[in-house]
DNA sequence: AGTGAACATTAAAGGGCTTACATTTGCAGC
DNA sequence: GCTGCAAATGTAAGCCCTTTAATGTTCACT
């Protein structure tokens, strides 16, 4: 392995002006830095990123805290998109990416301890437990931050606007002339899901419907297993929804899988409309009305906010909010006649 | 930044001490290490990887080389599925997953330059172009590696039987009565997409079974959209097959869209069989008929074979092939009576 | 020739950790 | 009380790079 001592050593000059001309100092005849900068290539060497970061207390790495442990992991389909795009800023800015685990090695250790131990300059939160007691060490912890699908004051947060994702859902919805709308929701554990439920009410208010107790069902974990269930409990109510608004694709298609299976068509007997727009939701059939959001936007942005975070330092927090938008396929329609 | 100088002082023992505490060296005395790691634990200790690596020359780390540039990334739905149980074993076994780009800050460096950078112990390579140069770089190089879908004597390599697969496709396909079978190609320039496509036609001649020039179409880069475009070539022959067998789910699926848009019911005018089972093609309509690989084993065995190759060194390389599995859903019938 | 500014280069320290080797300690055995 | 040996601890160098402060050079101008 070369190093600049070698290459100081090859050309007469001294590791300080090898490294000096290595990172544009001004004070390096142009001639010098060409003669060093030859050596170096011929001589294969490659900058040590962990001497150099020894040094500088600089990692130009992110830590990336993904879902964990849910089964879905990296297959995660929002946050799969999202960090997609996030990767793409900050790679093109000179940082690398390294997932963050709370336990390496077999022992419990948490996401703020090993961020710290690999000294990590900032970290990307993607995570849908937000009460976990670690994810919240990390949070009161003072490394530059940007958090996705959640809100609070301590870190920068980039999050749809669900509230009015949820309104339009039911805008929507009313505008084909329903008035009996159920709601599949993510739970109130998860921000995202407590905020699509408000809106959901909400918008229901603001259009003078009535959202009887039972309209309301929680489907945990955003997965297909718990939409399907949501709906067959909605399907069993004496004066059942003409349409139901999931707060997710996945239960969305779950609750689609459920009227199949219970005899209904969709949309033509019930219309179900979910949110997200995941890949899979082109693809299903019907095709899945739902209310999109911008993965590509959400995570250039939240790169760009970590950032300058990381740049600038600690300054104030923000909190991005991006719009989401109705994308009309297939899987609602106006109500039948009664 | 407390480090073990900050111990020592406090404790009263050598750094060296100290860190022979930590490392668990048998000759630092129970009591000994106990105190310094009390006090460890009472200052907030916590070790600077990049130190470390320093000395040692292993970092605890593993570069990830995943599919770029073809807009998928992370998302991608096979790769995706491997590398979350890859994760799994290798951080249980105290590595970190670093995504290793080849154009960082902007600049063209490639692979192995970044590897060498960060000073990876090992790297898992999932990428789909293996003609890319920088790939070939990294090939030749001593590196530690394992890699995903491919097959090279230079490295270890664990695929799944495309072969096998494509076989037991036709099988399938022919134990329903089908005989007009053609193939949508993954194209020749992927490793899998030549091997089953290979598989195909070595099965159809086993059967005896011809294969008009006409009947094998290529896909590029496994997209929908290329499904679709194939299937309307093959809808357009003037003998039109009554099965298709395509090297990938997403074609697949996009032929099942040509087919449909073509006024062709699937499966009653015509059957469509897939490879992969990604997730999607469990919720599409029909379900999709498939070849189904085990992400999940593929990612441990992967992980398993890359952390002994670190650990023993290189020895002889290892070409792991596992099976995989005809997973019969709705998209595929009998022919219809002619 | 002498002065000072501007430019070019270097020595040395430091970042946090490990490790080969050296030294001290404790204690059994005489 | 002394020797000798194993166990326990310490010294110091080294991993590779950056940076500050100091030294050395050049050159324009009086």
């Amino acid at each position: 392995m070369t190093t600049i001592y070698d290459i100081a050593k090859r050309t007469g000059y001294s590791p300080t002006t090898v490294s000096k001309a290595f990172n544009n100092y001004s004070d390096v005849r142009a001639k010098t830095r060409q003669e060093i900068l030859e050596a170096a290539r011929e001589m294969g060497y490659l900058p040590n990123a962990h001497a150099r970061t020894l040094t500088t207390k600089k990692s130009w790495t992110i830590g990336v805290l993904f879902v964990e442990g849910t089964g879905a992991g990296i297959r995660h389909p929002f946050f799969g998109a999202v960090i997609e795009s996030f990767k793409q800023v900050a790679v093109d800015k000179g940082y690398a990416l390294m997932f963050i685990s709370k336990d390496v090695g077999g022992k419990q250790s948490g996401y703020l301890e090993n961020c710290r131990i690999h000294g990590v300059d900032g970290v990307v939160v993607l995570l849908s437990d937000y009460d976990d007691p670690y994810f919240q060490e990390l949070l009161d912890s003072s490394i530059p931050m940007v958090i996705l699908d959640y809100e609070t004051a301590q870190a920068h947060t980039v999050c749809s606007d669900n509230t009015a994702g949820a309104l339009q859902a039911v805008e929507y919805l009313v505008s084909l002339g329903h008035r009996r709308i159920a709601h599949i929701s993510g739970g109130k554990g998860t921000f995202p899901g407590k905020q699509r439920e408000q809106g959901f009410v909400a918008a229901m208010e603001s259009h003078g419907l009535e959202i009887p107790g039972d309209y309301i069902v929680e489907g945990a974990f955003y997965s297909l297993d718990s939409g399907y269930a949501a709906m067959q409990q909605l399907l069993a109510l004496r004066e059942r929804p003409t349409a139901v608004f999931a707060s997710g694709d996945l239960l969305a298609q779950g609750a689609v899988m459920a009227a199949r299976d219970s005899g209904l068509a969709v949309p033509a007997d019930i219309s179900v409309m979910g949110f997200d727009d995941i890949e899979l939701s082109k693809f299903v059939t019907p095709a899945l009305t739902t209310v999109q959001q911008n993965t590509a936007v959400l995570g250039r942005r939240a790169a760009e906010v970590l950032l300058d975070s990381i740049d600038q330092g600690r300054g104030d927090m923000q909190a991005l909010v991006f719009p989401v938008e109705v994308v009309v396929r297939e899987s609602c329609a106006p109500p039948a006649e009664e």
